[in-house]
DNA sequence: GTAACTGCAAAATATTTGCATCCTT
DNA sequence: AAGGATGCAAATATTTTGCAGTTAC
């Protein structure tokens, strides 16, 4: 059963305002990372653009979305996890985009195998951007 | 031997100028990925902006530099290994930023093991970034 | 000499901040 | 009621484009 917004916002101990709603929903809906503009551009007609902005820093803050990296560096967002709350956060991130379809998708299966660092380097958080060709554009 | 300035520019068919140059002595002299800022500090009094940003668009065409994925969403940037050139490119980069010194090296000799992808999909690049302390650092 | 490169000005984008007003709890 | 959230205006920051003058080959 898919998480509501409402509940996803109660979770994180954020008010329920039409805004954090509609882009939350958002989010839901479109199972790949969104960029800002991706954001923007849908919902430009009901709010203002420092809502947004702002809107997408609090959700990074309390950990309802995280940060996906994109190869021309700007950033996009994805939703993160059920198992994901304020307090246990899951520090390693898969991620794939298609060179054809330009859609960035969380690989959930996949974990990152363990990398060997030079000595002295002590890994805290690990993120894998893969490009390529997924499923539906080969 | 350390390569040339020149030398490289010349490998990668390139007029040599005095902005190219400077900018690759940068690349050189710091062994660790570089913002746009970064250079653009170093070299703002003898050129341009405009110059910095289309001097860093020719690298990346022609593959003397590499993006280098950051976390903040912002692009850096990096010397390719002796390795590349035109025509033969490597395509699996990892690099560490560490927390605390702020600086991203790649890590030229850890190689990322094979990650088992869902059916259908095909790699062409993979970028891993380790996020962390580093050995100076820890 | 010629195509490529650079600098300057300006346009186009992107992001942040201050403040008054409105809304959730 | 009170603090948090929003919208608007405007300040900043970042990146791109056009064009005329300069330089490497």
């Amino acid at each position: 059963m898919q998480r509501q917004e409402s509940q996803i916002l109660k979770d994180f101990e954020l008010r329920t305002t039409t805004s954090r709603s509609d882009i939350l929903k958002l989010f839901i809906k479109r199972p790949f990372a969104l960029s800002y503009s991706d954001i923007e551009k849908e919902v430009a007609a009901a709010y203002d653009r420092v809502t947004v902005y702002r809107t997408l820093k609090t959700f990074l803050d309390k950990g309802v979305i995280h940060k996906v990296l994109d190869d021309e560096g700007g950033l996009k967002y994805a939703l993160c996890k059920e198992l994901c709350t304020s307090h246990d956060h899951h520090h390693e991130h898969v991620h794939f985009k298609c060179d054809s379809c330009g859609q960035t998708s969380c690989l959930d299966d996949a974990t990152i195998p363990a990398i060997s660092l030079p000595p002295g380097f002590k890994p805290r958080e690990v993120n894998l951007l893969i490009q390529g060709k997924c499923n539906k554009c080969k």
